[in-house]
DNA sequence: TCTATCGGTAAGTCGTAGCTTACCGTTCGT
DNA sequence: ACGAACGGTAAGCTACGACTTACCGATAGA
């Protein structure tokens, strides 16, 4: 499936383009020109960070035309989030009680 | 309460070291230097990435004699994860019937 | 009180991620 | 077949974050 790869998903997720990006695409499946349109960032910037999501699994891309339409890789993106979700999950372990014992103390 | 400020909680976790050390403490509380013998970075650096996490509200420490013992803050904790849930929350919803739709496809 | 340990801070270096401009190939419409 | 729209890539710049060394204050033990 090749979902994913090294980059920690942290690193991808880290910068806030890229989370736009993917906001974006999770409301609907957009043309790069459109997302530059709608991000303060040119259209090569959002071309390097579509790659960078690509890589990860995280977008699939389509042509249609001239066009290409971007859209979420489902997959990808549950992948992502149980990578996240394991490091919660190894820091809150044996520290859990901890968090619900004091709660918001 | 104070727990979080405005640097993205991905920036903060986007660093390795820093993930690092937030996965230390959560075994148990450290001096400055101890965090620094486990890490491949020196003292001053893991200061200031304390000092990054402390801001953050994620972090508390306490004097004891010269040492200075760290340890997570579990109200920090939970409210960055939080912010992190709510990225996905986002990111997820008008998105979710897809990924639940097609599966691991 | 003198000294050693511990840790925060300042200053400076270095690498790299993100952005832009410029260029080029491809595809559609006329 | 020609021109325009669209998007990927190369090259280069810039800014910033992470790290190091050096220094200093504070505390505990002898």
């Amino acid at each position: 499936m090749a979902t994913y790869q090294e980059p920690d998903g942290w690193e991808i997720l880290g910068d806030p383009s890229r989370r736009a990006i993917v906001e974006c695409l999770a409301v609907r499946p957009r043309a790069v020109g459109e997302l530059a349109d709608e991000l303060p960032i040119s259209r090569p910037a959002v071309s390097q960070h579509l790659r960078v999501l690509k890589d990860a699994g995280l977008v699939e891309d389509e042509a249609a035309g001239t066009r290409r339409v971007y859209r979420l890789n489902p997959a990808g993106v549950s992948a992502l989030r149980d990578q996240l979700d394991m490091f919660w999950r190894r820091t809150l372990e044996g520290f859990q009680e901890i968090v619900e014992d004091e709660g918001k103390s």
